[in-house]
DNA sequence: CATGAATGAGTTTTCATTCAT
DNA sequence: GATGAATGAAAACTCATTCAT
């Protein structure tokens, strides 16, 4: 029962629910970063994005619902990231593409930190298996292609490894100079691996 | 329908005060490991340690407490393990020495798995990163000795890398196969890379 | 993930307002019976009904609303019937008129189970204490007529008694058999008393 | 976390968790009675019974888990008086067992109303469901007994019928004079029946 | 009349922490 | 030292009700 306290004047209503949508996953990505998924509240997450409580359950039934649409959506960018790459890269050299694949995951993990937050949290469910299976399976996937000689096995453990390498630099906030130069060092010393091939 | 369970005569609780901050601190490992530190509670740790509630808060005044108790331990018995390396492999040949390193690393991550767990929960205290910035310190120096001729700042580049790699096998248990092939692939980049020594 | 549902076009809603309260007040009946008045929403009223939530409370001030007036019509319903058994009953046997008495309430307990599941809330309001005291009156009155030499006082201690004595039955659904033995055991029981006149 | 704001000299803690498991099952029970079972809240249960809510939740772990211990309270409470009734009528005459019978439930009914509140709630459990069986085959045993040519069945179909029945004036409190008329009508109407015995 | 997104007070439930014994 | 009953602040979640369109 909802007694009146102090009428606010309510914000415009115009927005579509898209919108709102969008702003709810927003301020819990930002707060999931900033946190931790566990830290974080619900109440927190509405209040960032401008809505009452209730809004944030009329869109997403759970907590635990909020972090897997986040974290789904930008799986879904960096799978259609990775199939353009694929495309694009079709018939370039080796190197050419791990260049870009490097480029691409760096660029990811550093723009969408929620994504690495969410994705290694305690508890792993059936869906953030299934997003991590997919992701291998995409990287893997172009490593082979990038390179047909690839051993068995080789391609999918260098899609094991290569997210994880990327995802180093990430704890390096606040030493720019360093974190610049691991993600050199990390360049180099993946380019020297894939160049000299299987032992 | 729970109703208050008949207090059972308890065992006699004898250990000395040692054992028993040990017992606590190693259920509180297993726990954080488990299930995340946030979903461990206090009476879980006490219980499993065949303790009470109020004995735990006898030896840690907070929760956080507790974590940074099992952490500084892993963390001193890391930095002994380092020190004991830096003092049996002076004056061997590099590749020996980051051969060694490699393996204790990754050994000692296997078996310490609250380690990372704990480490590198989000909100970072000072005493975590005093953590992290003292391994990163035994590390260099082990690289720099290792390699003189290593131009400056790459010792502590791998340093930051170098205990990160050794921790992404350990996310795929249940991987038997992948997780050494994983392990083999990330010892060969590392070895080609410190060959090739700096570009 | 439960993201906004996409505005489906809605069929046209051009039903006559009465069939519109008709159609909300069914709905609400049923899930009155299936779950209780405190644990259905009016969301799912008008849900079911296949109106907007804003058009239930466009009919209905609150919930409690609802139930009263779901009640009403129903105790509206059997004051005409009861009414009507009382016109053709006149100058009927007594027995008869039990009979049918019996036969009316039975037959309306069974059919309109809201009735009585509203009628016994906890927290009795003064509008379901004056539809008891209707029902009170008008069984009286009919046993009255029947059996003109009731002592004082019986009349309406059987007008107590039989509605109640009717509700037995919806207990045992599912349970066919018994259901009906139970049924008839209760009409033998209240004709032999009936019979026997006041001790 | 609790921080405590102004801390309040405790209660006592003295008393024993039975007599705080008997408090707080006396609570609820008298609240389920005023205001029924889905208006009451956990809150009410635990100020009414002078303990926290946390004192609450620590001897049942949900609001359905009080009703269920109260209602087994007294479930068990009946069987027992039941049980002892059969004891103490072996070989007494047929309306002399009824009569105590119909003592037994009346007495019971009127000082137990939480009983039928919660026995007989939307949304029937298993439990719910044995705890009526059971009734049922107690006090059908107790006619059998009673009355040996009794015919097959209907012993329980009065096994259903003379719990229901005695509810009948619980309804009506503040009426006392009509309340104690309809109990005596309905004692009444029951000698007769199983005097005439089965058609 | 009709709609349904939005609201927020109120409820259930959890758990770190305290303290009398 | 050891215990565990007790506490209550805080978090997740529900749903009757409103109102701009």
């Amino acid at each position: 029962m909802a007694v009146a306290t102090v009428p606010q004047p309510r914000a415009p209503q115009q927005r579509r629910g898209h919108d709102r949508v969008a702003a709810l996953m927003a301020s819990a990505a930002e707060l999931f970063v900033e946190k931790g998924f566990d830290a974080t509240t619900m109440t927190e997450i509405a209040v960032r994005a401008g809505a009452a409580i209730g809004t944030l359950y009329l869109f997403f039934p759970t907590k635990e619902a909020v972090a897997q649409a986040v974290l789904m959506a930008q799986a879904e960018e960096l799978s259609g990231q990775l199939y353009a790459l694929r495309e694009q890269t079709e018939g370039m050299h080796a190197a050419t593409i791990a260049d870009q694949l490097f480029a691409l995951l760096g660029t990811f993990m550093a723009t969408h930190p929620v994504y690495s937050a969410l994705l290694d949290l305690p508890g792993d469910d059936r869906w953030r298996r299934a997003m991590r299976a997919r992701r291998r399976g995409q990287i893997a996937a172009l490593f082979a292609q990038a390179y047909p000689p690839l051993p068995a096995g080789q391609a999918e453990r260098l899609a094991v490894i290569v997210p994880q390498l990327m995802r180093i630099p990430l704890a390096l906030i606040g030493e720019k100079r360093l974190r610049d130069g691991v993600l050199d060092e990390l360049r180099l010393m993946l380019n020297r691996h894939l160049e000299a091939g299987d032992g």
